[in-house]
DNA sequence: TGGCCGCACCGCCTTACGTCA
DNA sequence: GTTGACGTAAGGCGGTGCGGC
């Protein structure tokens, strides 16, 4: 469809178009007419170096376009405007990739943890075992107690109470003996804290629990104060 | 020198028209 | 021909900077 353009200054429309409107309310604007491509050519071109008109070269466009100078000077605020629109919509994007990519990464390195954390739990019962064999209930055929409990409690914490000590009486203090830094005491009790506060973007995007379906309450048992926790962030 | 006023301009939000599917 | 969504020119408002008094 054929655009109407907006005629030159001189003519009919530029009464319309009163060189000092600010103080003129109410008055509704009868026609509106779009640039022609011609002038929005110019515009853009010009926008591009300057996103801001001096008052000569507002001027002196406004003349060379047959607008009215508040005409230019209303296109370059709602040019900027737009590019400013855009550039909120490419950051959010950005930021959006960005954090789905670092969720992504989070998950991964959760698992990882998750696994070695079960590695330690094992090598844990290894160097237990020599010292309280007696102790220890039974285990069948496929190595697990028949009792479905373990020999460190039938809790999470017991386990995890018991399994800390073992540590110390094998002498491995520091777990950079696995390539960790296990945390201990009043650390301990932070280390779940990053999961809880992993960052999401807005309340419109899903936090890592809601996007991926994991609960940190399930990975960080809060129940367990000297709960052995790796310091995931560091 | 500080305060007031008018003006121009800006950003932001809103309105209303033009265009298109 | 009608309608709803969208783009955009322009209105309106509050804020700021500047020059004159």
């Amino acid at each position: 469809m054929e655009r109407e353009y907006y005629p030159a200054a001189h003519e009919a429309i530029a009464d319309q178009v009163p060189q000092t409107p600010r103080k003129k309310k109410k008055n509704k604007m009868k026609t509106k007419r779009r640039f022609s491509d011609e002038q929005i050519r110019l515009l853009e071109s010009i926008f591009e170096s300057e996103t801001k008109l001096e008052p000569r070269k507002k001027l002196q466009l406004a003349r060379d376009l047959g607008l009215q100078p508040r005409q230019i000077a209303i296109w370059f605020q709602n040019r900027r405007a737009r590019g400013k629109s855009k550039q909120i919509e490419q950051d959010y994007r950005t930021l959006k990739a960005n954090y789905d990519s670092l969720a992504s990464r989070f998950e991964s390195l959760m698992k990882e943890k998750q696994s070695l954390i079960l590695q330690v739990q094992k090598l844990s019962e290894l160097l237990e075992e020599p010292h309280d064999i007696n102790k220890v209930s039974k285990p069948g055929p496929d190595g697990n107690r028949t009792d479905g409990g373990s020999e460190y409690g039938d809790t999470k914490c017991e386990r995890e109470a018991e399994a800390q000590p073992s540590f110390q009486q094998a002498g491995v203090e520091d777990m950079g003996f696995f390539g960790l830094q296990i945390e201990k005491d009043k650390d301990i009790e932070h280390a779940g804290q990053p999961l809880e506060e992993f960052p999401s973007m807005n309340d419109s995007l899903a936090s890592p629990e809601k996007l991926y379906g994991f609960d940190s309450a399930d990975m960080f048992d809060h129940s367990c104060s000297n709960s052995v926790w790796f310091n995931f962030w560091t």
